[in-house]
RNA sequence: GGCCUGGUGGCAGAGUGGUCAUGCAGCGGCCUGCAAAGCCGUGUACGCCGGUUCGAUUCCGACCCAGGCCUCCA
């Protein structure tokens, strides 16, 4: 069973041979932290935390760093705005996201590495790519210069006379093309900044990937992935930064890259300005809910999210959760391997949906078992296979009696009118228990009768 | 305008040159006091038009439509 990753440098799935089986590195684009994700940023953490892991399983090493962008002028904006300094906003909107990243089941990544801690190597690079012939100084900034890099657009299919041609923004007047950038920019006073050969100033976007990249994975590594919105400019600015700086060394050998989540049909997106916060979102629905529609489209389809869609990811897992209530008493352990079959969807470029119908017939398989001496090896195999996806990680009983958003459930209540009921059922006295089956029903709890009594959860919303 | 994706059954969503995706919903039946859960059964799906082929949803071309990028964005 081998990896295979469709690679955006060649639009095509390709076999993954790492350049070091030993030290396989992965980098993420990861937030700027100037407020909370929306589910949107919660794709690509999603997403490469699950490459991350079948990498791990793989090869003995493996090293995935996923930065955080804390310096940038929407932060600062959003630091006056609210009256605070900008190292609160970004301390609290990063111990935010990996508080949102642990609910939703992400592993965190090896390396955190955050832009402001770089700076010495963010303007050591600036100053390799001068010294080299590929970026200028100009009014206190230092720009990118595109034409000293022929291979500029490759990555993005395009050439840079699209772009001048196609430049839709005001072009500065330092620049000598219009497509060079911000490698470092200028700081006012009350702006962060940092001293350099150039004057107090702050590091472009761009930049920081780049010298954090190869401070902690080196100078090429093996995967970047990110979010397909930025393929241009951002990526394709990486690779031209880092490239350069490192003597035409390849950047990255694999880009991934995920495809965007719309809502009603439209991009979900800070600027549009319709965006769902992930940290409501996990108040709203069970984290399991929210993993389960992020993976079920392939990573590089758009997703559409929708109340529908959150629907019928509760209703499968419901039912894939009922299976392991009716097995509860079966003992798992034994070996609980990943079918391969199951491991083999996912390593064909991380074919979720696939994955989950395999899932599906898991969950058949083991249904079907109960009873039998094959009970034990379905539910460990459903189990251990749903665990890598990170699904059905909670007890059968804790999952059907979540209460719904903003309700408790009162669980001895429940379990009082259920044992009235049964005294109603007993006495044959059916109205009786119908009347007390409807006040249950008023409570959001739907109930069960079964050989071993009757069972309860509470229905969804 | 340039570049790039994609159009699959009621909905979601994989995949394939020639039997079956899968899930949710629906319908019929079994079971049940009734339900719920479960079980059994149930659908002439592949945007449009040409071409290649013994055969195309799958390959090629045109067209229509939708979305993304070209500006901060995952």
């Amino acid at each position: 069973m081998n990896l295979r990753l469709h690679n955006s440098l060649s639009r095509r799935v390709e076999d993954f041979v790492p350049q070091d089986p030993n030290r396989v590195t992965l980098y993420c684009c990861g937030p700027t932290v100037y407020n909370y994700v929306h589910i949107g940023n919660a794709r690509p953490a999603v997403v490469f935390a699950l490459l991350a892991r079948l990498l791990r399983r793989h090869y003995p090493g493996v090293v995935y760093a996923r930065n955080i962008t804390d310096v940038d002028d929407k932060i600062n904006t959003a630091a006056r705005e609210a009256g605070v300094s900008i190292g609160t906003v970004t301390d609290r909107y990063a111990a935010a996201y990996r508080d949102d990243m642990a609910r939703l089941g992400v592993d965190p990544p090896d390396v955190e590495p955050h832009a402001t801690t770089h700076i010495p190597q963010i303007i050591a690079m600036c100053e390799r790519l001068i010294a080299g012939g590929h970026a200028y100084a100009a009014e206190d900034h230092v720009l990118f210069d595109v034409s000293s890099y022929a291979d500029y657009g490759h990555l993005s299919g395009r050439s840079l006379d699209d772009m001048i041609a196609g430049a839709r923004v005001e072009v500065a007047p330092y620049k000598k093309n219009p497509a060079d950038f911000v490698l470092w920019k200028p700081s006012s006073d009350d702006l962060p900044g940092w001293d350099s050969p150039w004057g107090r100033g702050r590091p472009g976007w761009h930049i920081e990937c780049s010298a954090m990249s190869e401070t902690h994975l080196g100078e090429t590594i093996d995967i970047h992935a990110g979010g397909v919105d930025l393929q241009f400019p951002h990526h394709e600015n990486e690779i031209a930064q880092s490239t350069c700086a490192h003597g035409g060394k390849i950047f990255a050998r694999y880009w991934l890259h995920n495809g965007m989540l719309t809502l009603e049909g439209r991009k979900m997106s800070k600027s549009v300005g319709n965006t769902l916060v992930l940290h409501e979102l996990l108040d709203l629905f069970p984290a399991e809910v929210l993993r389960f529609v992020l993976l079920k489209a392939h990573y590089r389809q758009p997703l559409d999210w929708s109340e529908a869609a959150l629907n019928q990811a509760r209703a499968t897992l419901d039912g894939w959760y009922g299976v392991l209530r009716d097995l509860a008493t079966v003992d798992t352990a034994a070996e609980a391997s990943v079918p391969e079959t199951f491991e083999a969807a996912l390593l064909d470029d991380l074919n979720t949906p696939d994955a989950f119908a395999i899932l599906a017939g898991l969950a058949d398989t083991a249904r079907r078992s109960a009873g039998t001496a094959e009970a034990s090896q379905a539910k460990a195999q459903l189990l251990a296979a749903a665990g890598l996806v990170g699904l059905l990680r909670l007890e059968p009983e804790a999952w059907f009696k979540q209460a719904a958003a903003g309700t408790e459930i009162d669980a001895e209540k429940v379990e009082a009118l259920i044992a009235q009921r049964n005294a109603a059922r007993a006495a044959r006295d059916f109205a009786r228990a119908d009347a007390v089956r409807a006040e249950l029903t008023a409570l959001g709890v739907t109930i069960e009768d079964g050989a071993q009594g009757t069972r309860w959860r509470v229905t969804r919303p």
